[in-house]
DNA sequence: ATATACCATTTATCATATAATTGCCCAGTC
DNA sequence: GACTGGGCAATTATATGATAAATGGTATAT
């Protein structure tokens, strides 16, 4: 739970906003309104609304009250925001989008890992990879371990861009596995095509791990899109 | 300039921590201090405070203070903090990250429009060719008619998450401007590209737009690379 | 009909008091 | 001597009340 009050507040806002409950454009209770709704003081209540601000989610001014922005305000690469939506209105069009973006990033990251990964961050990719084969034996949780040989290579890409994505892979991640019930598909679990992956990057083969990963991601959206 | 007194903090706050004024895992002043400092009350600092935890690059603690986030933790794809690296550390290496984001996105984003786009994006994504052809004339400036016209491939895509990157791409070709010193390499100033981007989105020819996009890109990376 | 002045509402800011958290030290104990 | 617990101190967290500023709307004057 979190522990103080404006972050939990922030959290029940922010989760009934993603939600649907204060429609966008509309206006949300007033400031006073929402300290007597949720029994804090004006502090918190300002606080939490300050937050949710800074993740785009409303705007206040005086008179006007507070408004909830249109979606394309909404930073919805902040862990946080991405959690919300998760959590309120999970869908397959939902997973859809999320795997388009992996479609996009993850084989580009693997490319730029190829070219820069350094040897501590072979050796890390190369870590995950063991976990992948323990999880194949039942040793170490499958998606956990798919996840982080993904974050291992997003981290070995060099660019912080796509090392900030990680939690956002593994959001997406989690959401496909609600679907498709199995890694399989999603993320290939024959582990000896995470090992192709890996001795791509570390021949310094960009291309190949480039493809490597479109291919396998391709089939993931064919599979999504035929369920749609 | 920022409207209220939080807001104006918000932005000193964090442009001086991207900055390196305060360092990483350093603790910044306390509350009190910077209520002196800034001469605002308690709660306008609260308040950025609140902000800037919100955007990840600090958080507080009782006791402990104001620490400063590992940039890992930055919500790199914010505007507010985006417009604050921009400002405080431009850098070649810093253009390079941004375009290998859009070397990963763009290409998708234009294969996404030419499976999804709707009639009235359509005629957005040609109005926006008339732009180019026209800054090409100089009755429009041709950088803003480029970055209009990424973006209207973007909000094409149907992907929430691509739609959102709209202002990232602004700002990576703005900071590309800087360096380059014009349009040409970054993004193609011949108009029979665009058209030949447009055709394929118009024509539903996915792949193509992709390759074309992905061409263009491939030329920019090679050449910030080239000088780095 | 238009522009200006005023008014009411809501957030913004300030100030102060009290509570809660937590790192740290110190004493006590085994 | 090392570990455990209590208590202290520093700092943020929360509550509350008062005042200022911003702004949409209204009324008024011309």
């Amino acid at each position: 739970m979190s522990k103080n009050l404006t972050q939990q507040l922030t959290h029940k806002l922010g989760e009934a906003i993603v939600k649907g409950d204060y429609p966008i454009g509309t206006r949300m209770p007033s400031e006073a309104v929402l300290c007597e709704q949720f029994s804090v003081s004006r502090s918190a209540t300002r606080e939490a609304v300050k937050m949710l601000s800074a993740k785009g989610l409303i705007s206040s001014r005086p008179k006007q009250g507070i408004t909830v922005n249109p979606e394309s305000n909404w930073n919805l690469y902040d862990s946080e925001v991405l959690e919300w939506i998760l959590k309120s209105k999970p869908s397959l069009q939902l997973l859809k989008e999320f795997t388009q973006v992996r479609f996009a990033i993850e084989p580009m990251a693997a490319k730029l890992a190829a070219e820069n990964a350094t040897p501590k961050q072979l050796s890390q990719i190369e870590e995950a990879l063991y976990r992948i084969a323990e999880a194949q034996e039942g040793l170490d949780d499958q998606l956990d371990a798919h996840i982080n040989f993904l974050n291992m290579i997003l981290l070995a890409s060099g660019n912080r861009f796509f090392i900030q994505l990680t939690q956002f892979v593994d959001a997406a991640l989690r959401v496909s596995i609600r679907y498709t019930n199995q890694v399989k598909g999603i993320s290939n679990t024959d582990v000896t095509f995470h090992v192709k992956v890996y001795n791509a990057i570390k021949d310094g083969d960009g291309a190949s791990a480039q493809t490597l990963i479109y291919e396998v991601l391709s089939d993931a959206v064919a599979l999504i899109e035929s369920r749609l």
